[in-house]
DNA sequence: TGATCCCGCCAACGT
DNA sequence: ACGTTGGCGGGATCA
């Protein structure tokens, strides 16, 4: 708990304020990051709407705070409480803060005045929501509204009860990348159109006939609900709250997001949101109500995108008439990220040692307050262990045969239909073979391999590289000096992820490196099977620029800035959010590269992909993204590093399942959390291998999932290859032996595998043979669960901690979870998407309010 | 009016 | 049983 409570208000400067604020924080650490130095001034409401505004980025909402705020000043509001009491009814009346004053948005302003957007990796922000309520004023329901959000974008994190970590923006343009990805994935682009035309036969033929065709393939698809994205590091939390169903807002808030990556002209209007939103829009009668509430969630989350300058707000005009529609302004979502900076010396680190020890140490005072020794004793056996792996992978892909590339493999997480859970996967700790279903078919050629390897290692320099991709956390001026910080590499925790594989997809990460991981709720995951239809369906995935389908939209802003084109992203980008991000110049032949590969991929793979449409199509992929915890799996950061690279160069497969989540971390992750080099110590080498391993796909193929012939696709390298890394990574896992992971609930088969490498070889072989079953199409069975990490609560001792993972993750029927299924999973009976004809565009203008 | 969206009831969850 | 989360939608404000 955060040793103080005190509020900071008095006195404090803003810069202050923070630091008290996070009473965890590290002496040692930097001193949050102040942006721009905010004056000094005493820590009062007006201080703190100046702040607000001065952060604030004046495109965005600039109307309302300089009316508002310049006028008003929300003095009111802090000062009200002492004055009403002497006010008479109207006086007090008016001394009331208007409704405006109480917008979320402001609120949220506020909010975020108080966090640096690029912490330092050292200092732990904590949020402390009754603090925060209280210092701001506001009821916690407020509160939850906007951390919700901020959670979707993985800003923040939960750490347990009444606590959240402050990520800021440094997991950002990872996690706009999953989203973007999983946005195509889902076909959201499609669905947009689909939506539109339907719209648009309305209005000429009534219903005249938008058949089922129209509908269709929006109900079908969308429809399911979706999980959270989760990016490779935040998972921990994730799990615990993902335990829950969390419909919506924070999975809202995603698609949300997802709609704007995905759609060229970058607007997206409410309505249409509201009805993918909603995939349900089943069949076509929404009821109004659902309609309408939803569109009131929208406007929460669109308040808090707004405060974030992510979006603003703009109006469609069509012929209808003006619809509010909201305008991306975040960042560009590059395909790949990667920047360069660190690699070299992350690559070089020296393993781990004693000092490693000592960073980690910090981190895991931070994040996980406990644990930390242990981890560090295992090492030896993991480096050994981990070389082998990797001498096995290489032979593998090395290998003539070499079994379909890795990277599209994919693993699927095993949801049961039945259950509810909608999150799982967790990719890191356990490893739990059992589910999986069948790997897929995607037979993919294997030169890619090559290709890959090859590219990998370009790949991983880019990465490395590149830290940060976007986050260049440093404020300048700020005091972190993240260097010194060892990171906090508690590289054991990291480990898990690979297995985790087991139940989160592991997608190939398309053009970008960004790696999350999806969780499905367990209806989908049938559905899922098939590899998402968008890529075939769009030659050209990547292209922001010039959309497909245009419309012919016009984008104002109010403040009459750059509105027009609503596509330039570039523009609207502001210098804080960018910082470092952005530099991607040589990364970008990385990427070209990958991309390259990509294409030839697609071009190659079509087919099956196909195929695969047919059935029963659609498919979403709901899933919540998760970005690699910063400081805590620092671990993980390695291993993500390593595999980055391949995924890098692997990318190509876009085409899985929708379903799955990708677990590796990105480099950039590391350099978000400002990880020293250390990170890449062989230690995380050696367990990218593993994450690696859980690369292999394993798709989880429903029974009936035609299109996949996962199984008999598969050859016997490939099945060799899987195996051998099913197996291994389990003892990975364990062999970090970390505390949390430990608890992990394994397979039932697997469980007992006991940290030390040794005992991995039994292991091995037990997953086997779990693998085997599954494929042989046991695992479809949805008894099993996935397993899951566990997350990382700052509290220390509490003998607990493992149970997140297993209560969240585990819960079987029978318990709590049963939850009554999902409307939507019902409805969201399958309906196959085809692919979705254009639709005859319209003109619209958008024009700012 | 229609667009926004604050407010807070109350259920699901967790402890 | 009680505290935390957060879905939800009535109805107040705004434009």
């Amino acid at each position: 708990r955060s040793a103080f409570s005190t509020p900071l208000k008095q006195a404090a400067t803003s810069r202050v304020v923070l630091t008290e604020r996070q009473p965890d924080c590290q002496p040692l650490t930097t001193p949050p990051k102040p942006k721009e130095a905010l004056p000094a001034d005493p820590w009062t409401p007006t201080s703190n709407l100046k702040m607000l505004i001065s952060a604030a980025s004046p495109e965005i909402r600039s109307r309302e705070q300089s009316r508002e705020l310049s006028n008003t000043p929300s003095e009111v509001l802090q000062a009200k409480p002492c004055l009403q009491e002497h006010l008479s009814g109207d006086e007090y009346e008016k001394s009331q803060p208007s409704r405006k004053e109480k917008s979320l948005g402001l609120l949220c302003h506020k909010f975020l005045a108080r966090y640096p957007d690029y912490p330092s990796a050292a200092e732990n922000n904590y949020i402390c929501l009754d603090e925060v309520a209280e210092e701001l004023n506001v009821e916690r329901r407020r509160i939850y509204d906007i951390v919700n959000v901020l959670e979707s974008l993985h800003m923040v994190s939960r750490l347990a009860k009444n606590r959240y970590a402050w990520h800021g923006r440094h997991n950002l343009s990872k996690t706009l990348q999953a989203l973007k990805k999983v946005g195509e994935e889902n076909k959201y682009t499609q669905q947009i159109q689909m939506i539109k035309k339907r719209e648009y036969e309305h209005e000429f033929d009534l219903d005249g006939e938008r058949n089922e065709e129209t509908a269709r393939p929006l109900g079908s698809n969308e429809h399911s609900e979706m999980s959270f994205v989760e990016l490779p590091g935040m998972e921990f939390r994730a799990a615990s709250v993902n335990s829950r169903k969390d419909k919506s807002l924070r999975v809202m808030s995603q698609k949300f997001v997802m709609l704007f990556l995905v759609s060229t002209p970058q607007v997206v209007s409410l309505e249409v949101a509201a009805k993918i939103l909603i995939g349900e829009d089943q069949l076509e009668d929404l009821d109004k109500s659902k309609f309408k509430t939803k569109i009131r969630r929208l406007y929460d989350i669109a308040n808090v995108l707004s405060s974030l300058e992510l979006i603003k707000k703009v109006h469609v005009t069509e012929e209808r008439g003006r619809k509010p529609a909201f305008k991306w302004t975040g960042p560009e979502v590059l395909p790949n990220v990667q920047d360069t900076k660190l690699e070299t010396t992350s690559m070089t680190c020296p393993p781990p040692t004693s000092e490693s020890i000592t960073s980690k140490e910090q981190c895991s005072k931070n994040l996980f307050p406990s644990r930390g020794k242990q981890n560090f004793t295992r090492h030896p056996s993991l480096i050994k262990l981990v070389k082998s792996i990797e001498n096995d992978r290489r032979k593998i892909q090395s290998a003539p045969t070499s079994p379909v590339k890795t990277s599209a493999s994919t693993f699927v997480l095993p949801l049961q239909p039945g259950t509810n859970q909608n999150l799982l996967a967790f990719p890191s700790k356990t490893a739990q073979v059992p589910e999986v279903a069948e790997h897929q078919p995607e037979g993919q050629p294997k030169k890619a391999n090559e290709m890959q390897t090859k590219l990998s290692r370009s790949a991983l320099e880019c990465d490395l590289s590149s830290p940060e991709v976007g986050p260049k956390p440093e404020a300048p001026g700020t005091t972190a000096a993240p260097s010194q910080q060892p990171a906090p590499t508690q590289p054991l925790h990291v480990c898990p992820p690979s297995h985790s594989s087991v139940s989160p997809v592991m997608l190939p990460h398309t053009h970008s490196a960004v790696s999350y991981a999806i969780y499905l709720h367990p209806s989908q995951a049938h559905t899922v099977t098939t590899y998402s239809p968008s890529f075939m369906l769009q030659p050209l995935p990547c292209a922001n620029g010039t959309g497909i389908k245009g419309i012919n939209s016009k984008v104002t802003t109010e403040e009459g800035d750059n509105q027009t084109a609503a596509d330039d992203p570039t523009k609207s980008l502001t210098a804080k959010e960018r910082p470092p991000v952005k530099s991607e110049t040589p990364p970008q032949k990385c990427l070209k590269r990958s991309q390259e590969l990509q294409e030839n991929d697609l071009i190659k793979r079509p087919r099956i992909d196909k195929e695969s449409l047919d059935p029963s199509p659609t498919f979403f992929p709901s899933g919540y993204l998760i970005p690699l915890a910063q400081c805590t799996h620092g671990n993980k950061a390695a291993l993500s590093t390593t595999e980055k690279a391949r995924i890098c160069s692997l990318q190509h497969t876009t085409y899985h399942s929708p379903v799955a989540g990708v677990i590796p971390v990105t480099a950039s992750e590391l350099k978000a959390v400002n990880i020293p080099a250390f990170h890449i110590t062989p230690l995380n080498i050696m367990l990218s291998p593993t994450s690696i391993a859980a690369a292999p796909v394993l798709s989880n193929s429903c029974p009936n999932s035609s299109n996949t012939s996962s199984a008999q696709n598969l050859s016997s390298p490939v099945l060799n290859f899987t195996l051998q890394h099913i197996g291994l990574i389990p003892a990975g896992v364990q062999v970090p032996a970390n505390p949390l992971l430990q608890h992990v609930p394994v397979a039932s088969q697997a469980d007992n595998v006991s940290h030390s490498s040794e005992n991995v070889n039994s292991q091995e072989e037990k997953v086997r043979k779990n693998i085997l079953q599954l494929l042989a199409g046991d695992g479809l069975s949805g008894d099993y669960h996935s397993f899951t990490a566990g997350e990382f609560r700052p509290v220390p001792k509490e003998p607990q901690e493992p149970r997140t993972v297993t209560e969240n993750f585990f819960r079987t029927p029978g318990g709590p979870n049963t939850e009554p299924s999902l409307g939507a999973a019902s409805d969201g009976a399958v309906r196959t998407s085809q692919g979705m004809p254009y639709i005859p565009q319209r003109k619209l203008e958008v024009s700012e309010d």
